[in-house]
RNA sequence: UGGGCCGUCGCCAAGCGGUUAAGGCACCGGGUUUUGAUCCCGGCAUUCGGAGGUUCGAAUCCUCCCGGCCCAGCCA
């Protein structure tokens, strides 16, 4: 029954690893690191980049930092920094190092000053537009700054004085001297530093000058001795100038930059700023919708950890641009759910049932199993009781082909307990089924039903023992597989992504479930208690999934 | 049209000059089953974007072509 675990598949960045200890390259050290901006929350995209970075380490016994890259206050705070930190734990990770940009700030100052003197470095008091248009097109060069020729004094006292906060934003950036007619745009000067007259939430007010990207990123790789410096595709044009600022100044070490693609799911939209828009726009309750690809909307739905590090794993890495099909995603939490799950009963669309042939006081105690393979989940009372519940769809007057449920006068095993019959269908004023009259087989409780088969088989919960609670049930957010495509995000959103059930009926014991507690609604799905709304008082479980369904409807 | 990168089954993905071209997902059968679940068994690329070439031998090397992705923030 338990499946041999996933043997782990071989990539090219593996390869390259193996390559460089065969090569005793690093010492045989293998150093990597997750740097997350702090501007946002995370999501599965960088569950991959998280999954790479701390497997990888963990795979090779080395080591991975956590590394807020914290080098544009304007868009970055604390709270995110908390998000991301409890996100990572919550994956089941634990970083060597925290650390910060921020951290190297002086470093990165006296490396800059190393490069103006060397004359690899200028101060550039263009205008932003002058910047840009001087920067050419993907087709044309572009043409060197006026700026470019400045004495190397006069750039020392100018980026001296940035520093020292005496310039307003955009007065003057610095800027690396490389080659303003490279067919690599990164290679175009770029700019080092900027000046930005605003509070950094760890170093305060002391700097009024900030350093880009990719000046930070292989500095910050090389102070923290990293071997391999994992990032996505977009950053391939970077790595020469990741290159250059490493192999110009005299940095502990020269990390490798290796790229790969980043993950697109079908039916999912990863981008920060679509995502922003769906919270902003109430499309969702937050970023912590069950419904949102975040990794804190993903536990809320019930996800667990070691489902979202099996997905990366199947996944695998590569420099493709692949898009996963959300059956990959599901059929992992399946697996681990059904695993893991214990069994209940729930019915979300109740009808009642009333067996006539039963005393209207009765109430006989059935054991159920826990999980129909694992004994060690040991076993639970469920009440049997004059009237039961069962869903809606359960039962039907004009059943379509194959249909194996309850129809009128037909037979049906309820769960653990008896064959029953339905004699009448009761309907309101409205042409409603509100109820059905049945009569029960008392020979067939662990019993198969003597000279006939009764193949279908149905879901139940006293009418009298069972709790009442809000059941949630989610579905994909988008129509179409990739909703960044569209004309229009609103157009493709799935207007039954949520579909709130506030009348259902639960076994008892389910009113005693942790937030975050995990089960098997049997023949619904996997359902989890909501981390933060659920309570014995007023019960809520989120579906994580449905069940796996080859009834062709 | 400048620079960088990618094309192996419907979707992922191993493969690194000699294998009958792994595996997973999906799909299609069949069996077990008091969850139309789970589980089990079987099927599913004579072919690697295309065309040439090198070689005894090519998905793997070379050339050209075709298709796709990324780049012109004082964002990361």
């Amino acid at each position: 029954m338990n499946k041999p675990p996933t043997p782990v598949a071989s990539n090219f960045i593996r390869n390259i690893i193996d390559g460089d200890l065969a090569a005793n390259k690093n010492d045989g050290r293998v150093v990597t690191r997750f740097p997350p901006e702090p501007n946002g929350y995370l999501h599965i995209g960088h569950v991959k980049s998280i999954c790479l970075n701390f497997g990888i380490a963990k795979q090779y016994g080395g080591k991975c930092n956590l590394r807020f890259d914290d080098t544009n206050p304007v868009k970055e705070n604390e709270e995110f920094v908390k998000a991301i930190k409890a996100d990572v734990e919550w994956l089941g990770f634990e970083w060597d190092e925290l650390k910060h940009a921020s951290d190297y700030f002086d470093e990165l100052y006296n490396y800059a000053v190393e490069l103006i003197k060397q004359g690899k470095a200028y101060v550039d008091s263009s205008t932003a537009e002058e910047v840009r248009s001087m920067r050419g097109s993907l087709t044309e060069p572009g043409t060197p700054s006026p700026y470019s020729n400045r004495s190397i004094e006069e750039n020392l006292d100018l980026f001296a004085r940035m520093k020292a906060g005496e310039f307003e934003d955009g007065e003057h950036i610095l800027r690396a001297k490389i080659d303003m007619a490279s067919g690599n745009i990164n290679m175009r000067d770029p700019t080092l530093y900027r000046i930005r007259k605003v509070h950094h939430v760890r170093t305060g007010t002391d700097w009024s000058i900030y350093p880009m990207y990719d000046y930070t990123h292989c500095i910050s790789d090389a102070m923290e001795n990293i071997t391999h410096s994992l990032c996505t595709l977009e950053f391939e044009d970077h790595r020469p100038l990741y290159d250059w600022v490493l192999d110009t100044l005299q940095t502990p070490a020269h990390p490798q930059q290796i790229e790969f693609a980043r993950l697109e799911l079908e039916y999912m939209i990863l981008s920060k700023r679509w995502l922003k828009k769906l919270v902003e726009d109430g499309r969702v309750s937050g970023w912590d919708d069950p419904r949102m690809p975040t990794i804190t909307g993903i536990r809320r739905r019930g996800y667990t950890p070691a489902a979202l590090r099996e997905f990366c794993e199947r996944i695998g890495v590569t420099k493709n641009d692949a898009w996963i099909e959300m059956a990959v995603l599901e059929t992992i939490i399946r697996d681990d759910l059904n695993e893991h799950s214990p069994r209940r009963m729930a019915v979300l669309d109740p009808i009642k049932v009333i067996i006539t042939d039963l005393a209207d006081d009765y109430n006989e105690t059935l054991s159920f199993a826990n999980h129909p393979q694992k004994e060690e989940f040991g076993r639970r009372d469920v009440a049997f009781t004059k009237e039961v519940m069962i869903d809606r769809d359960d039962f039907s007057e004009n059943p379509p082909p194959k249909y194996q449920r309850l129809i009128p006068g037909g037979e049906v095993r309820l769960r653990g307990s008896y064959v029953i019959k339905c004699e009448e269908v009761i309907k309101n004023d409205a042409g409603e089924v509100i109820e059905l009259r049945c009569t029960h087989d008392a020979a067939t409780l662990g019993k198969k039903p003597e000279g006939r088969k009764v193949k279908g088989v149905i879901h139940w919960v006293s009418a009298s023992a069972g709790v009442s609670a809000e059941v949630r049930v989610y579905d994909r957010l988008f129509t179409v597989p990739n909703p960044g495509a569209a004309e229009s995000l609103e157009a493709t959103l799935n207007p039954d992504s949520i579909a709130v059930h506030k009348q259902c009926y639960l076994e008892a014991s389910l009113a005693d479930a942790k937030p975050e507690e995990r089960f098997q609604f049997e023949r619904l799905g996997y359902f989890v208690a909501d981390r933060y709304e659920h309570s014995k008082q007023n019960p809520v479980f989120n579906r994580t999934v449905t069940l796996r369904d080859t009834w062709a409807k």
